[in-house]
DNA sequence: TAGTGGTCTAGACCACTTT
DNA sequence: AAGTGGTCTAGACCACTAT
């Protein structure tokens, strides 16, 4: 592994255990090349890659801090609805209304890229947030990326977390409207059929190929999609 | 200016001209240090920021080339809809309906980070599709940042492009949610007050501060916001 | 004034692709 | 074999922050 690499795992560590909380002083340039044994600018590389990561936050002659967790969420990062409920310190519960196998039509065969008719895995799952529907997840899966899909219990980890594991992603393409719930969306979402919806269209890729094929459907009383970006110079 | 973000200037502008065109191979990091009499350590550096903001791909072995466009459209980045319209092919225009100052709501001063009751400036403007209203835009600006706000002709350039160039931003934040439109709404994008709409809540920064506030509104039935995201590594 | 991050240099060796 | 990008070094000077 490289060096710069070994020094953001180490600091990495620190956060993620909590051993260094937010604002927490990270430790230095010249502290990390004498301790690493390495040069000032393979010590910098690491700090600057977390810093682009918004891990840290870099202050020229004051010095490294853990970033407050507000601005680690790059914008509209590959969002966990779980994560994103408990973030809010509100409870989470999910429930799934059908996991099951089945010949896919022509729009699902052309969005997962395989022919028409064959199989594919279905799942219709309701996420709640504090006991109200939040989100409304209909996901198809190429079985041939991920043979296990139908095994899982998705009461305990989210399709997208075990997905992430198994097949790590590298394209995703969305796509965000405002629509009128359909009366079946309405029942699973325990909403009025006059309540708007946001709902996200999310294609993700692995190196395989299309990995799945996502509709995510939110109340708009109950969610709103939020980012912050900043740029550079 | 520094010696890197020159090199990335100059390459950013042989981009945007046209002059290289997609997969067009850049100059290699020896060519560039000694062109620009710099180290190769400071030529690499200006390619690997433009690595990173999407603009080139890096082939280690093989060379720098420009990136095919749809890896350069970065997901959700801040988008002129007159770009966007044109850019299907489509005819744009824009009618502006209110362009004058005001004094400052709680709510507004707070988005702005004025005082209640300060001047700001504010917009209303229809975006049209083909003669079809696409967006509506209402802005607030900031007059100590933007004096000329309200002398611009907002149907030749819209705000967006017009604050761009006077004010170049560094900080971005959105919402984006599902909402029924309210009657005023309904009439100046021609829609019925049942048809949901998406809405983009965005302020910016500059170095100075809270540049603008809008609100965008996008019937349902005539807008999408769509993005593609690739993952390195 | 001492310590920090920001920029930059002039080398070096390596892994990889192209020819 | 020549050229490319990937990693790394051991210095240097500067701008900024803290004390």
């Amino acid at each position: 592994m490289n060096k710069f690499s070994k020094i953001k795992q180490h600091i990495y560590l620190k956060i993620e255990s909590g051993e260094w909380p937010e604002n927490h002083p990270v430790s230095s340039e010249n502290a990390l090349s004498t301790q690493f044994s390495v040069s000032r600018m393979t010590a910098r590389r690491a700090l600057q890659e977390l810093a682009d990561e918004g891990l840290v936050i870099r202050t020229q002659g004051s010095g490294t801090y853990v970033a407050p967790i507000k601005s680690q969420t790059s914008f509209m990062a590959i969002r966990n609805i779980a994560d994103e409920v408990r973030s809010r310190g509100h409870g989470y519960r999910a429930k799934v209304h059908l996991l099951k196998e089945q010949p896919a039509t022509v729009q699902i065969a052309e969005a997962l890229e395989l022919e028409e008719g064959s199989p594919v895995f279905h799942s219709l799952i309701t996420h709640y947030e504090n006991d109200q529907p939040v989100q409304l997840e209909e996901r198809f899966v190429n079985p041939k990326l991920v043979p296990d899909y139908l095994k899982q219990d998705y009461s305990k980890v989210t399709p997208h977390e075990y997905l992430c594991v198994v097949s790590p992603l590298t394209e995703a393409s969305h796509q965000i409207e405002a629509i009128l719930p359909v009366s079946t969306i309405c029942q699973y979402l325990n909403i009025d059929r006059h309540e708007p919806c946001l709902r996200i269209l999310r294609r993700t890729w692995s190196s395989g190929g299309v990995v799945t094929f996502a509709t995510l459907t939110h109340p708009g009383s109950r969610f709103k999609l939020g980012g912050h970006l900043t740029f550079k110079e």
